[in-house]
DNA sequence: ATCAATATACTGGAAAACCAGTAGAAAAAA
DNA sequence: TTTTTTCTACTGGTTTTCCAGTATATTGAT
């Protein structure tokens, strides 16, 4: 069964990036590249005009930063599907892209096979993500949750219990002992992770999703 | 072209899913189911003797928690391809079972075609979530950063400072104001965020994504 | 130009957090 | 069993946060 191919639209301020878009998918006819920009600014008013199924989307422009150009981009047409593209990655990028909603991403040294799988999922409506990308997330999220300095298991309870905002008083009753125990708790806390306020305490832990 | 059926074991103590996906799936002969285990300690010692290559698994098993069992099914075979399966779904589990590495999620209402994607897809190292899934994700982003009361600039950038972990003189010097501003604009947070200390105020600014 | 919202700043007092040091009981490890 | 770690609890004192109320300058919108 052969689809009418899928509309793609090429944002990169690169021109050789943009012909080598062009000539890795020309050969394959289940793409058809309807057209390319090289800044923000031009594919947003395009974009008012005229649509696409997909959008290949560099992060790094030049007049507009890649996370928040997909917002702007599904704000006029939501049921774009937008892949990022960059040559190096950072996961937080990476992260907030996602969030944002874009539902592929890639490197550039992608293969033409990845390119189109990617185009094809994410034209379905389905999540593409190149397999160095997947392992840059995986990378960061192990790294989040890992070195945090042994604690007892007591110490990480009454952590959590502050994180959520509780009160010495409070956490002491709720586990039947001393206020000044918790006290010591909190203290020994703050020594063992280096910090010097319950607030910093609760980024910790947050960051290194105790709670 | 035709590459040798993915071998595929479901786990789920429900007979009727359990058929049920067998007969969806039975007629595609991308995919061969190998077994089928309703229990999660069944399914680890097979797993310890034995391997496939996607597992298509039951978030709600009588013995084993989903979340765990994807850790620990990962621990012995890293490279398996795993898929959640429930009926409802709560966005929170569903990040949590992505945070511990399953590679697609899907609703017990999935269509065979979707069911054959999601394996296809996985087995091939990427993601695949159902549609509904993906709405139910989005949903639960939108929502997080969303509602807080509409804090006026001054204060999301104190209260930033704040889930830092700075002092209220550290920040009063860092914004040129005096620390008994600082100390109003933190009561006001307080008050529109409704909570009685910096902690809480540091929890929401972190779920909130404000940092 | 005027009105509302925001940012700024104060007083004064109560509550909680932070700091430093000590120390006994219980549990875990050697 | 002995040793070490963890959990418990205290004294005494300093700093910071929290609460309530007030008030003026600045900014933004109509």
């Amino acid at each position: 069964m052969q689809h009418k191919p899928i509309n793609t639209l090429i944002v990169d301020d690169h021109p050789m990036v943009i012909e080598g878009l062009k000539t890795l998918l020309g050969d394959d006819d289940r793409v058809a590249i309807k057209t390319h920009f090289v800044n923000g600014t031009d594919t947003l008013s395009f974009l008012k005009e005229d649509t696409v199924d997909v959008i290949l989307l560099d992060v790094n422009l030049p007049d507009i930063n890649g996370v928040e150009m997909v917002t702007k981009i599904l704000n006029i047409r939501a049921n774009i599907g937008i892949i990022g593209l960059s040559t190096y990655s950072e996961p937080s990028i990476i992260n907030q892209m996602i969030k944002n909603g874009v539902k592929g991403y890639l490197l550039k040294n992608a293969t033409a096979d990845e390119l189109v799988n990617a185009i094809t999922q994410v034209h379905q409506g389905n999540f593409y993500f190149g397999s160095e990308v997947q392992k840059i997330l995986a990378d960061s999220v192990t790294q989040e949750s890992r070195d945090l300095p042994k604690l007892t298991r007591r110490e990480k309870h009454v952590l959590t219990l502050i994180a959520e905002g509780k009160t010495t008083n409070t956490i002491a009753d709720e586990l039947f002992i001393s206020p000044l125990t918790v006290e010591t708790h909190r203290r020994n806390l703050m020594q063992k992770l280096e910090v010097s306020n319950a607030a910093s305490l609760i980024k910790i832990a947050v960051e290194k999703q105790l709670i």
